[in-house]
DNA sequence: ACAAGGATCCTCT
DNA sequence: GAGGATCCTTGTT
């Protein structure tokens, strides 16, 4: 049932409606699954933070095609960022994937970070990228069709605490500021998580 | 053709 | 908590 696939229409939506039902969701690739624990939404028009706000390019066209793609790009010269499109075409407009809870596959992804030791935490966006072998030739692909990398429905319900996007500092004051990062009640499984707000989301699927 | 800077990570202290 | 790694993308000349 959790394993199922999210059908395209999951996504056609606002970035800031479609970040919070994120949380708790699955990320596969093959025998590697990720629980979803941590996004930030990047908004259409008028955000100053978003790779999108000085119009299309080559490395963003993915951000303004339709929703349910993936968008990849590379950052600092060596990570490579999930990004899930959302909104209508046009739109430049997307969901960062920034941290994820490994749920099967953990040798892979171990293998994939180095052969680290110890626990695999996932607690932030370079490494959610590393674990599911990620590079930039993976944007525009289609996450509600099976084979690659998919997105499944995950968990049936869960709480999600809201705060300020990590990282922008380059943005307007009224951006940096707004409560669009979207994390998981376990900061176990969170980044930076100092930085929280205090509003908490219930979001029960059952319902639905 | 060039310069600047980045939605980060790791290794120190 | 601070700083270096590392190289692509972008806007400008």
């Amino acid at each position: 049932m959790s394993r199922r696939r999210l059908p395209e229409s999951f996504f056609s939506r606002d970035a800031r409606d479609l970040a919070p039902d994120l949380i708790g969701r699955w990320l596969r690739r093959d025998e590697v699954i990720l629980q979803i624990t941590e996004v930030e939404a990047y908004l259409w028009p008028d955000d100053t933070a978003c790779h999108a706000c000085a119009g299309q390019t080559a490395r963003n066209a993915a951000m303004f095609g339709p929703a349910g793609r993936a968008y990849v790009y590379l950052c600092y010269g060596l990570h490579n960022m999930l990004n899930v499109v959302s909104n209508a075409v046009g739109q430049g407009s997307a969901v960062l994937i920034r941290a994820a809870r490994p749920i099967a596959g953990e040798a892979i992804v171990s293998a994939r970070r180095g052969g680290r030791t110890g626990p695999v935490m996932l607690t932030g966006p370079g490494k959610v990228g590393a674990a599911l072998d990620l590079d930039v030739s993976w944007s525009n692909h289609a996450l509600f069709r099976a084979g690659g990398l998919e997105l499944l429905r995950g968990d049936p319900a869960c709480e999600v605490r809201t705060g300020p996007r990590i990282g922008i500092d380059y943005a307007a004051p009224k951006d940096r500021d707004a409560e669009l990062r979207f994390t998981s009640m376990d900061t176990r499984w969170v980044s930076k998580p100092r930085k929280l707000g205090t509003s908490v989301i219930r979001i029960d699927r059952n319902k639905r």
